[in-house]
DNA sequence: CTGAAAGCGCTAACAG
DNA sequence: CTGTTAGCGCTTTCAG
């Protein structure tokens, strides 16, 4: 790795440096004829500049921070992470920036990775994935009056940007499509509660019971871990209760295939004894047995955007609204059963 | 932003900045009086050391660069990258490196990018995912003498460090299962067959059946991409068959899967009709219904043994063994029948 | 249009 | 034990 500089590149070419400097940065007022000559020179010796010497004096790095919080596994152990990652360097990538990323295994770790990549000037602006309540990264990046965006959305500072689902209005139509198909006893499997999106999500459910003044039953409420596995018995504990829920709302679809061979384990049929609608429509939603109903929330998409905002924001172009939402579709398989013996319609 | 800088913590402690250096870096002859009056400094300026600064001249970058091969789509579709990337970052985090990612839409912006990476001084070492036949990367960072480590193998470059399962045998180990189950026609489906790992599995594959002087039909491999929905008219073909086989070995979990659906669709039961054994067992093969038999290849491990095995190559410990085989096992649950009336024992 | 000089923030001899 | 002096490789005034 013989390192060749911009100065053994003027010598070649019988320059300044920084006139190769200019050729490189396309500066305008430099000859074609020297242009050409200091190109030629730079091919002969396989010249690269040293991005860490333009990065020192331009005071730009061209690369975004992304530190992954809390436990990793939580977070990968999930196919939404991935897509949400693939829409972000897809993005970042065809604007020129890198991706930096970083794990923490617990908050504390977390602040200290952000502190490394912001304070040790690695990145140029951070992303912050799916925050939790009172996040107190968010409240560091506000006082250090550092560039950020939230994939998610954060409880106490709207205004922050971000780049999010209407979650409560996905949880809301996936319950209404229960209903609408006869369903009147719909149970919820929430997702880890110390993060923003899980109340959202729990939001929009009790709205369309309300809305359809179908009764709210606590005990018809599942807190799931989101990896599956966990809290399954709770499970069973519903639906053996003497008025069992006829279909659920589970908020992701991972933790939804966890509770469908749970419920299959139990002899139940999916979706004849139980109807299922998920969240996310990660690949294997669509592959899963039965093909599983689920909300579209538009993962890549998701991740596309969050890199684009903040991209956006380093370029200084004004963005009037802090807060994009990617839209979210209902994707309609079957793990749904219609109930035509339903009392009424709405 | 104030940028507070080695200077203004050594104005303030009233020594020079290379003494700010020396305690930063932990220098042993520094006298605990000024060690700590320079800390005092730092803390009251909330100083923060500037990596870029650092790496420039320590020419090093305490970063990995990684680059994402092809299309991220085929990658990022498979549960298996993220499983990989999250050892990765166990890793380097734990070892204090970072990971620098990049993704490239086709071979010539892949190898753009590592250009940029590498001869831009941004990583120290590259890891490369799964190389295809006569990788061009393998053979540029290999005339540049750049550090690397593939997560796979080259084929034309057997001494190269190189972390990887044997591939051979696990899917000699799938086949034999089978076999072992009375199976005596047995079907393949392959990845795709520009990747070296997909040539392993196909001929562990084939060598369990010629082992078991088993039959080795053509028409029974089906080679499809690693992405689902691909091909899987093939699947009907071979069914259709007079002497269709009664299992699969599928090199891909997803791929199986997708292979299931159809098959279920075309109205066989898994396993009674039909068996399958994938590969990798991600974390949805438990989840499936039927539970997936498949074999575990380690893809945590393999992501962190990756890592591992470049940062010793950085830190200069000499590595006798250029080839880390990272174990795999099967993994039996309930996709594979068990063919009683199979015609002999082995 | 181009060169000389200064400096980004840090570390590493070399002296004391 | 600590300060002085030189850069790392690049960009950027400021003069020509």
């Amino acid at each position: 790795m013989p390192s060749v500089t911009v100065k053994d590149v003027a010598r070649l070419a019988g320059v300044s440096p920084s006139t190769v400097s200019r050729v490189i940065s396309n500066h305008p007022r430099i000859s074609k004829a020297t242009a050409e000559k200091v190109r030629q020179a730079m091919e002969t010796l396989g010249y690269h500049p040293n991005m860490t010497a333009k990065k020192l004096v331009s005071k730009s790095t061209k690369t975004l921070g992304l530190v992954l919080p809390r436990s990793a596994e939580e977070l990968f152990a999930n196919p939404f992470f991935s897509e949400v990652l693939r829409g972000m360097l897809a993005c970042a990538n065809q604007k020129q920036y890198d991706l930096l990323m970083s794990s923490a295994n617990n908050p504390k770790e977390e602040m200290e990775t952000v502190t490394r990549m912001v304070l040790g000037r690695q990145v140029d602006g951070m992303i912050l994935i799916k925050p939790r309540k009172a996040d107190p990264v968010i409240e560091k990046l506000l006082a250090l009056d550092f560039p950020f965006v939230v994939l998610g959305r954060s409880l106490e500072h709207p205004d922050v940007p971000a780049v999010n689902n209407d979650n409560i209005a996905a949880a809301f139509d996936a319950t209404f499509h229960l209903i609408n198909q006869g369903h009147r006893r719909i149970g919820f499997v929430s997702g880890p509660p110390e993060l923003v999106v899980s109340g959202d999500r729990l939001a929009g459910y009790q709205k369309a019971l309300s809305q359809a003044k179908l009764p709210l039953r606590d005990e018809w409420v599942i807190a799931s871990d989101i990896l599956p596995k966990n809290g399954f018995h709770a499970v069973s504990m519903v639906m053996n209760a003497p008025d069992r829920p006829t279909a659920f709302v589970v908020s992701d679809d991972v933790v939804a295939f966890g509770m469908i061979r749970e419920l299959v384990g139990a002899g139940y049929q999916i979706p004849e004894d139980v109807s299922v609608v998920g969240f996310n429509n990660i690949v294997l939603s669509e592959l899963s047995n039965p093909p599983m109903t689920t909300v579209d929330i538009g993962i890549y998409h998701l991740g596309y955007q969050t890199a684009r905002h903040l991209i956006r924001i380093l370029q200084g172009e004004k963005v009037a609204e802090p807060n994009v939402t990617v839209p979210h579709r209902l994707v309609i398989r079957q793990s749904v059963r219609f109930l035509p013996h339903a009392d009424d319609a709405l």
